[in-house]
RNA sequence: GGGCCGAUAGCUCAAUUGGCAGAGCAGCUGACUCUUAAUCAGCGGGUUGGGAGUUCGAUCCUCCCUCGGCCCA
């Protein structure tokens, strides 16, 4: 990245002429990156006022009685020159609007400054008069000119843009310029969260922050990022789960609460997953999973029709319907179906082994601290049923094995009150009845102690905290986490999470 | 970690069997005061991602590396 005033001439050529034009506007007393620009009206309030004269079909000639006056700034996305005038398409927070330059309208000198040394990509401020072109087209003509900023490196061409994915994702400042519908990608995904927040606000959630450095990480089965304190002289952990803290708070009092925000697991990169990942957790003194699930319904096909107009999406190749009530599919149950198991046979090593050996998935290790059939009617339940869960749908009943923070189940002690949805194939929410017996908890930590030792990286080590939390007391409560970021590629249509951070993890440039 | 695909001008893409690396847009020069992918005439622009090898000769074949995409674990 040369970015020397003088030595520009081992530069690539456009990049040359465009510091030599900056030093140019410089050598004429003009600032090229220009000045605060009051009074300016925005593109979208200009295009507003003008409604009554740009509507649809609306004749060329028909102008308002008295000329509408406006000063606008945007960046130059696309310019047009004829000698002694020049149209061009100005771009203001997404919005365009044509203007039109002409040589005797200005002041004398002014007009010549301004073509020699503008390019497409650089601020330009105008104040103008509105017209409609022979064309029709809403245009400011312009009576006065600023300089507000230079662009001294080449914007992509105009017709095909910006493609490569990979510079799309490094320089997204370039893809939100050049790119409109990838620039609407994350002006829906803002309305959503604030949505979301609106959604749960009015329903008496608080909206909480807890901490996102951990002594010890835990409320999820993953790796974690360790970080360094230097004055503690300790290790800390970026949260891989809020989970044990917002129950802390329910036991401090807060009946309903929820947060937005990162969490961080040390895994690798796909279409699907990003080393940092925004969810939303939230907690509900006195409900139940039934509840949740019903919350969920609403707030997503209330999501879709807010953002999109309707309830169903386009997500790949399917066609998704997000209007209520979900299919629900018991875990257990749809393996008996899948497999024609009997109840007794669903935790049989040797049965389980042979439906994987059937249906030709790899077989997991054994792990301690959890039974084994655990592990191997999950592999079978991921593999043959999860993928296909194209359409929302809630799997319940999840075994007391994989689901450590949860509550066992009133009428049957080996499975959870737990659920969690699926739509187009992947996980978007995970709730369950929370486990509130101080003494069962602590067992279970244990347990994954256990995994932990038999060299599970992914089992958290006790937090002995939040046992002393629980013996103050958890009420009776439903919690879930909502992956936002798939959320959002649900509702804006995007099948690459990518697609809807605008920073997403990449490796350093070489 | 494994498999497949990709990286060529600022951007989007070509390049026959291994034989002087091209086009459109953008840029520069000139013409042009209603264009909108403006038009017309002319000109410049490359360490073909990096390194090694085979060859008289490599964008092309082989190997290694970097980055990216998809699939798998």
């Amino acid at each position: 990245m040369n970015t020397t005033n003088q030595d520009h001439a081992e530069l690539p050529e456009q990049e040359r002429v465009r510091r030599e034009k900056r030093q140019y506007l410089l050598s004429k007393g003009i600032d090229p990156y220009g000045m605060a620009f009051p009074d300016r009206e925005s593109i979208r309030d200009l295009k507003a006022r003008l409604l009554p004269w740009t509507q649809e079909g609306q004749d060329k000639d028909f102008l308002p009685e008295t000329p509408v006056k406006s000063r606008i700034a945007g960046r130059i996305v696309l310019l047009r020159r004829f000698g002694k005038a020049f149209f061009a398409t100005l771009q203001d927070n997404g919005d365009r609007f044509q203007i039109y330059v002409k040589k005797d309208r200005l002041a004398d000198g002014v007009f010549d400054l301004f073509n020699d040394t503008l390019d497409i990509g650089d601020h330009l401020g105008i104040s103008g008069t509105f017209f409609k072109t022979k064309t029709g087209e809403p245009t400011l003509e312009a009576s006065e000119l600023w300089f507000l900023g230079k662009s001294v490196h080449p914007l992509p061409e105009k017709w095909h843009g910006l493609s490569d994915i990979e510079t799309r994702y490094r320089q997204r400042y370039i893809d939100l310029i050049v790119n409109l519908p990838a620039r609407q990608v994350f002006e829906d995904r803002s309305r959503i969260l604030s949505l979301i927040r609106r959604f749960m606000d009015d329903r008496g959630f608080l909206e909480v922050e807890t901490p996102m450095m951990h002594p010890s990480p835990g409320g999820a089965l993953a790796r974690p990022f360790v970080t360094h304190h230097n004055s503690l002289g300790t290790d800390l952990y970026l949260r891989i789960a809020p989970e044990l803290y917002l129950k802390r708070l329910v036991v401090g009092g807060f009946t309903k609460v929820y947060e937005i925000n990162r969490n961080f697991r040390n895994e690798g990169f796909s279409p699907r997953h990003n080393p940092e990942f925004t969810m939303m957790e939230f907690y509900m003194a006195y409900h139940s999973p039934e509840e949740l699930m019903e919350l969920t319904e609403t707030l997503i096909s209330e999501l879709s029709r807010k953002i999109r107009q309707k309830t169903s999406v386009k997500f790949g190749d399917h066609e998704i319907e997000l209007m209520g009530p979900y299919r629900r599919i018991s875990y257990l149950g749809s393996l008996k179906d899948r497999f024609g198991l009997t109840e007794k046979e669903l935790f049989s090593e040797e049965k389980l082994l042979e439906c994987l050996d059937t249906a030709g998935i790899p077989v997991p290790p054994r792990r301690g601290g959890k039974p084994y059939f655990a592990d191997l009617q999950n592999a079978l339940f991921e593999e043959t049923i999860e993928k296909g869960l194209i359409q929302p749908t809630f799997v319940t009943g999840y075994p007391k094995a994989i689901s450590p923070l949860a509550r066992s189940s009133k009428d049957n002690p080996e499975i959870t009150d737990r659920f969690e949805l699926f739509i187009g194939g992947i996980e978007v929410a995970n709730g369950f009845m929370e486990l509130n017996d101080p003494d069962d908890q602590l067992a279970r930590f244990e347990a994954q102690q256990e995994s932990r030792q038999a060299g599970d990286l992914e089992a958290p080590p006790p937090d002995l905290d939040y046992i002393r939390a629980l013996e103050i007391g958890l009420p009776p409560t439903a919690g879930e986490g909502i992956g936002i970021d798939r959320l959002v590629m649900l509702l804006t249509e995007q099948t690459s999470i990518r697609d809807v951070l605008l920073f997403p993890q990449m490796k350093p440039e070489a």
